[in-house]
This record gives C-alpha cells, structure tokens and sequence, in this order.
RNA sequence: GGUGCCUUAGCUCAGUUGGUAGAGCAAUGGACUGAAAAUCCAUGUGUCCCUGGUUCGAUUCCUGGAGGCACCA
C-alpha cells in the first residue's frame, strides 16, 4: 500500500508557485524539489526567478541553481536524480512537494520517462550539423529508413525531435520506437496535482510586471556577463537570448524588453497547453486561502 | 476659415476597373519521452468611419457629415 505523497505543484509562469509551494511545505512540514529547467543554474538567478535567499530559507528546496550553465544536463538525470532524493525525504515523511513550470520535467518524475541509452555528445552534433548542410529532409529519409514505425507519428517537422530518434537509431542500432513504452515504472509514491489557475489577462499583467521588476533588479548586467556563453543550451532562454540580441547590436533595449514579454507570455500559454490535457488537477485561485486548498487535498487524499 | 490627402482585422497597411476583402506583426488553439523558458504544427467575419443618393447590387462612384494629417490663410 502506498502511504506517501507527492503534491505537485502546476501552473503558467509568474503565477505564484513558488509561494504556493513554501506555504505548503511548512503546512505539512517537509521539503520542495524543483522542476524548473532553468533554475537549476547558478549563474541564472534574476532572469529565471529563482526563490529570493529568504524563501529558500524558510522551506528547504532541492534542485535549485545546483548545476552549471556548462554542465551537460537533461531531463533523464534528472529524473534520476529527483527520484534518490525522493526516496531519501520519504524515508522520514510522508509528504513532499514538486513544484515547476517544465511539464516535462514534473512527468518525468511522476510517471517516468522510458529508458534509453547514453548518447556521446558528437553524435549530436554531427546530425546538428548534417541538418545544416543536407537539410532536415536528409534527416528524415534516414528515420524513415531505421524507424518507419516512429516516423509515422513523430512530428517530422520539428528538427529537435528527428535528430532525437536519430541519435538513439545511431547509438544502438536499433529504432528509436523499440525503447518506447516501456513497463511502466513504479513509483513508492502517489501523486496530488495542485493546479493554480487565473484570468489570462491578469497572468499577462504580472507577467509583464514581473520583466520591468527583472530590469530594475539587473537582468541586464546578469545578462552582459553571460552574453559570451550565449550559445549554450542553457542560455537558450526567454529573459537572456533576448538581450543577447540587443547586445549583438539587431535591436534596441526597449524592444529587447517588450520581446521578454512577449515571449514569456507565449511560454505561459504553452504551459497552459501541456496543463490543460491533465484531468487530475485540484484547481486553486491563485488568489485563494490556503486553508481551503488544505482541505481539498486532505478530502482527496481521503478518497484514494 | 480654405485646399489637398487619409479613415479597411488588436496594430501597420494592401486591395476590390461596383458582385461584402487580404498580408505582415500581434493574438488564439494544438503537439511534446534526455535541447523543453527549447522545438514544431495549425488558425483571418472585420458594422471596409457615419449618412443619404445612383445601381439589380456600394467597402469601392456621387452628396453631406465626423475624425486625423499636411499646406495655405
């Protein structure tokens, strides 16, 4: 029988997670991980809204800014990693929190990702690069050829995805399909999603707020010293690239900033898409008592 | 006050030799298994400023009006 609990919590950018989840952690007595794919790097600590030193200090939070811009790090590692430390905090509660705006990094740790082999980073950048001079259709009609099954329902448009299935094609010699759908892995957990939800226009106005607030804080200055990284993964992010393009000289520092906005809000609306398809969500205004949502949890956990 | 030009999608504008209209941007919907704050896909009904007239039919032509811009007084 499973006893323990994981409460995640879910909801668009700017929205107030963080807060939610540190109330919550003291309510129940326990610790927050993070699955937010930016603030796992120190060096980013304006641009991705990482928890002030004041919050991090009255609930203890994992994952926050513990690796480096330069690190190789993906979704896989950290599942692994949020897993140990999962079974660690179980061990002497019951409850713990999740709490982050990647989706795919909340399903990773709540239902798992399939297992798949290592890929040496070369690999990767040889098909980057063969898609620069061949052209994704090159790259295509070599998925159609080691993965007909996969190349049927992948989206054969999005580069990011051929030349996934394609690194793993090349790595083991085996279509990219027969790692999918895997035994579904168990977890010593159950899961509670707490989704917040708001007006979009009012998801908008803070999060317009939210970019002036970053300025006034030093986003630029943050941004100028990481501007010679500008091509790590990492640094492929609302709040930096955008900057790195006023610094390239393409535009002025007004536009760069009305561009922040502009695509944090489409982030956010992305968020609400990848939210919207789970049916499992105990909604709460971002406004609401927190007490109300206590007891929604508590009458939900009863009814499991 | 006079003359000229403009008024079409949230914004900037194109267009219809009279048969009720279309681009860019913005916006919206969707996808998502190790790049995910990434990446990709899809979506254009709007009193064509108002009023009257001509016409089978007006956003388009004509009259009058309103607002904007420029020049002249």
């Amino acid at each position: 029988m499973i006893t323990k609990t994981l409460i995640a919590v879910i909801g668009p950018t700017a929205i107030g997670k963080t807060d939610l989840a540190i109330r919550l952690a003291n309510h129940f007595q326990t610790e927050i991980l993070s699955a937010d794919s930016r603030q796992f790097y120190k060096e980013m600590t304006i641009g991705t809204a990482v928890p002030s030193h004041r919050e991090l200090k009255i609930a203890h939070h994992h994952f926050i800014q513990h690796k480096s811009i330069f690190d190789t790090y993906s979704v896989g590692d950290f599942e692994k990693e949020a897993i140990l430390k999962l079974d660690h905090i179980f061990k002497e509660k019951n409850i713990a929190i999740l709490v982050g705006g990647s989706g795919l990094y909340i399903d990773a740790v709540v239902k798992g990702l399939d297992s798949f082999p290592p890929v040496p980073i070369q690999i990767r950048e040889e098909l980057i690069q063969l898609e620069k001079e061949k052209g994704l259709s090159y790259l295509q009609n070599e998925l159609k050829k080691k993965d007909p099954f996969y190349f049927k329902q992948v989206d054969i448009e999005n580069p990011h995805r051929v030349i996934r299935a394609l690194e793993i094609c090349r790595v083991s010699g085996q279509p990219y399909s027969s790692f999918l759908n895997q035994k579904r892995k168990e977890r010593i957990f159950r899961t509670i999603y707490v989704g917040i939800k708001a007006e979009r226009e009012l998801i908008y106005e803070r999060i317009n707020r939210r970019v002036d607030v970053m300025m006034e804080n030093g986003l630029l200055n943050e941004a100028k010293d990481l501007y010679k990284h500008k091509s790590l993964n990492a640094l492929q992010t609302v709040g930096y690239k955008e900057l790195f393009a006023f610094f390239d000289g393409k535009e002025d520092l007004n536009f760069a900033v009305e561009e922040i906005k502009k695509n944090t809000r489409r982030f956010a609306k992305r968020q609400l898409t990848w939210n919207r398809k789970n049916n499992e969500i105990i909604w709460t205004d971002f406004d609401e008592d927190i007490s109300t949502l206590i007891n929604k949890i508590k009458r939900n956990k009863l009814k499991q």
